[in-house]
DNA sequence: CGGACAAGCTGA
DNA sequence: CAGCTTGTCCGG
């Protein structure tokens, strides 16, 4: 028996009570089964992972105290061993994740489940031939058609990334005939056997005959768990489906490179995907007066006049971006990945690793810019611009927008659902992030923006604010070829060994700096720090590094450890 | 995590 | 040295 306490990575030994083999309860008894025991004096739930083990002399034993509901299933609890050492982390939070959100006394037997009806071309097919396939699809695709192809082959585990999806989707396939089970409410039902659509916590759900697995929008940065274990519902999905033998697949209109590593790309042609995206307009910065340059480029103007608009601008981060206030260029590293901010009358990279007199590199001049300009200025400003009123959208807002024209940051296009056209204010803000994937997450919010516009012949429109019209992200968005960042990224991860060519993990918190003196310095595992308080591995493959980190106790204090995070 | 118990601190 | 706080250990 596993305790449900998250601190205590450890089984225990109890005895089924006589009364129980009385009355029947002890043949509701499995590995997974949730109970309730006295442990050091107080009552706790658990999950029993073993049955008929043996007894230890001189340990006086006591009795499991109550039968709670059903749990998840053997292999399920099998599961959670692997991503604790996948995630560097205990059992207790992915058990809890894979338990029925409220105790469940039995499971339905297995319905019967109505052939799904073959559709009119199955295109996706031969993405379901087994092992991993990568489907790029483009942003105003549905999912449907992959859905269906994939029930077609029996019950489906399908993540997505949000829940308005998920129930979008649930609807569309009931409508065929198929059985569905919306996670994670409707445990008990996927326990009885089910397609089961849900975001990532579904990945945990009960699929007792599973038959194909499908991961749509994949790149999403919601699949993977923000707290720790900071596990990623791609790979828990990845691994089911290896253990189960059955095909997994992989959507996304921007795949990440974890897929495309993991599993063979299946493209759509060209003109197909050319057709889901929406027409891109470029508007160089560079060409306005840097004198005088506002939030708005001169062109923007007439893109603003009709229709549902909405803008982003992404005021996240500390950093602040400069420009040349002659020739108007974004001051940059010597490599041009980095943007620079001003220190001390010095310029310095983020990282601290370049420094600079203040001087632009392209013409020369001393006199620069701040470029930073928030979104409640900018709302002011794009409201005196359009001569009607803007509303601010923040993540908080539950209602939707009462103006025809909104602004905000990110957030933005997740609260909206359809717009005729999408401002990126400063796309360079994305393009610069300090960040190790910072070309990757810019194509995906494009990716998101083109969603709320749909395909081509909606005649949205995508603008990009930028100084950076040949940055690949652009010349990708233009082309409706996610291809061209896709390569990009690969070339520069390959080059640093970072994640999917390496295996990476942080460990930050209170307890990492004995952690990483008990940690010492295993073969294969390269150790750097302590950088802002934290200390990152590396290693070639993930089997070095995790093996280490679980062969390390764990120090009182707290810690973080994220393997393989998303933004460095 | 949270209870038990031991070691350390304070004040009369 | 009682009475309290803080730290460490461990659970069937």
């Amino acid at each position: 028996m596993l305790p449900d306490v998250s601190a205590i990575d450890r089984e225990f030994d109890y005895l089924v009570p006589a009364a129980w083999m009385a009355d029947g309860r002890s043949d509701r008894l499995a590995v997974g089964t949730m109970v309730r025991v006295d442990l050091a004096g107080r009552r706790v739930a658990g999950w029993i992972t073993a049955l008929d083990v043996g007894a230890t002399d001189g340990v006086r034993y006591s009795e499991l105290q109550k039968l709670s509901g059903v749990g998840p299933a053997s292999e399920i609890v099998d599961l959670a061993g692997w991503a604790a050492w996948r995630w560097a982390g205990r059992r207790v939070p992915f058990l809890r994740a894979a338990s029925p959100p409220r105790m469940v006394a039995g499971v339905p037997g297995p319905g019967s489940r109505a052939p799904v009806p073959k559709g009119p071309a199955d295109v996706f097919d031969d993405a379901f031939s087994g092992g991993i396939a990568v489907v790029r699809t483009p942003p105003a695709d549905d999912g449907v058609a992959l859905a269906l192809a994939g029930c077609r082959l029996g019950d489906t585990l399908v993540i997505v990334a949000d829940m308005v999806r998920a129930r979008r989707l649930a609807i569309a396939l009931r409508r065929a005939g198929v059985t569905v089970a919306l996670g994670p409410d409707e445990w008990s039902t996927a326990a009885g056997g089910a397609t089961v659509i849900g975001t990532r916590s579904a990945a945990w759900m009960p699929m007792p005959e599973l038959a194909a697995v499908i991961v749509f929008d994949e790149h999403e940065e919601s699949l993977k768990e923000e707290r720790t274990p900071a596990w990623h519902a791609r790979d828990v999905v990845l691994e089911r489906a290896r253990r189960r033998g059955v095909p997994a697949v992989l959507s996304s209109p921007t795949p990440s490179l974890e897929a495309l590593r993991a599993g063979r790309l299946l493209r759509p042609n060209r003109t197909a995907e050319r057709e889901g995206w929406p027409v891109v307009d470029v508007l160089d910065r560079r060409d306005d007066d840097p004198v005088n340059a506002g939030p708005f480029a001169a062109r923007l103007g007439p893109s603003l006049d009709e229709g549902r608009v909405v803008c982003v601008l992404n005021r996240k981060g500390r950093s602040r971006l400069l420009a040349c206030a002659t020739c108007g260029e974004i001051v940059r590293s010597e490599d041009g990945t980095a943007s620079m901010v001003l220190i001390d009358d010095r310029l310095e990279t983020a990282d601290g690793t370049e420094s600079r007199p203040v001087v632009c590199a392209h013409c020369g001049s001393t006199a620069l810019k701040n470029l930073r300009v928030g979104v409640t200025r900018a709302r002011e400003e794009l409201a005196a611009l359009v001569g009607e009123p803007v509303a601010e959208i923040t993540a908080a807002d539950d209602d939707p927008p009462s103006t025809r024209v909104v602004i905000g940051t990110e957030a933005v296009l997740h609260r909206v659902d359809r717009a005729d056209v999408v401002v990126f204010l400063d796309l360079d803000q994305e393009l610069l992030a300090p960040r190790q994937r910072a070309a990757e997450q810019a194509m995906a919010l494009l990716a998101r923006a083109a969603r709320l516009l749909g395909p081509r012949a909606d005649g949205g429109r995508l603008v990009l604010q930028t100084r950076q019209p040949d940055h690949e992200v652009v010349r990708a968005a233009v082309r409706a070829d996610p291809a061209l960042v896709a390569v990009a990224e690969r070339d520069r991860r390959a080059a640093l060994g970072a994640p999917p060519y390496g295996a990476e993990a942080l460990v930050t918190g209170a307890g990492a700096p004995d952690f990483i003196a008990a940690f010492g310095r295993p073969a294969g595992v390269r150790v750097r720090g302590p950088v802002d308080d934290g200390w990152l591995l590396r290693a070639d493959t993930h089997e070095p590094l995790l093996d280490a980190l679980a062969a390390t106790p764990r120090p009182a204090a707290r810690l973080r450890i994220e393997v393989d995070p998303l933004r460095v």
